[in-house]
DNA sequence: GGGTTGATGTTC
DNA sequence: AACATCAACCCG
């Protein structure tokens, strides 16, 4: 199995952003083809936790292109980012949904949900299906010390006329860039094309 | 189908 | 106080 290296994190946020769609997330024997993405800007982006946070300015100054970015939001969900640096644009890119791919019976069991299309249909939903967590921040997903069994892998599941671009989800900053990008038409998706209430 | 609400805790 | 969420519940 080959996995995506450094290179590839060293590229313009919003194109990695794009180009992530259709990758396998490949995590100790579960993995899913991402279907949903958010890129989020470490510069001139209000909404990226860059903005507001000390701690994730220092996250991207040290650490490597393809390192995972995980934090806790709302009091109870993982959110699982990929670092991006070295490009015209560094950033933070969220996953937000796959299709299931393998270990799909354990992800179940982890989720406590049978439908396939429920599995991974967000971010918070994929970090528990695959048992993502606060001690995995930081770990190299691209190149050296890259784990055993964790890393992306290029599918030719989607081609690239299936891949649309929407507004983020959730935020209150920055809400009118179209920065997120998904599979028009998956069923895996967190929220379909066009439907992100507009703000006002 | 769509809207609303409560759960839950870290960071600033 | 805000927060890159989710599921359960209402209404119809």
């Amino acid at each position: 199995m080959r996995f995506l290296g450094t290179d590839f994190f060293s590229r313009d946020v919003l194109a990695v952003a794009r180009d992530l769609v259709g990758v396998e997330l490949v995590w100790r024997g579960s993995s899913g083809v991402i279907v949903e993405t958010e890129a989020y800007a470490v510069a001139g982006d209000a909404a990226c936790h860059t903005a507001h946070r000390p701690s994730a300015r220092e996250f991207v100054k040290h650490m490597p292109p393809g390192a995972a970015y995980v934090y806790f939001n709302y009091g109870m969900y993982w959110l699982f980012n990929l670092h991006v640096k070295g490009g015209p644009r560094d950033g933070l890119i969220l996953i937000r949904a796959l299709e299931p791919a393998r270990g799909i019976e354990l992800m179940k069991f982890r989720r406590k949900k049978q439908r396939l299309d429920e599995l991974c249909s967000g971010p918070g939903k994929l970090a528990l299906a695959l048992d993502i967590h606060g001690e995995h921040h930081g770990t190299p997903m691209a190149g050296r010390g890259r784990p055993a069994g964790c890393g992306l892998r290029m599918t030719d599941r989607f081609s690239e006329s299936d891949v649309v671009s929407d507004i983020r989800v959730g935020i209150s900053q920055a809400v009118d860039f179209k920065w997120r990008f998904l599979v028009k038409g998956s069923p895996h998706v967190s929220v379909k094309f066009g439907k992100v209430k507009m703000a006002g």
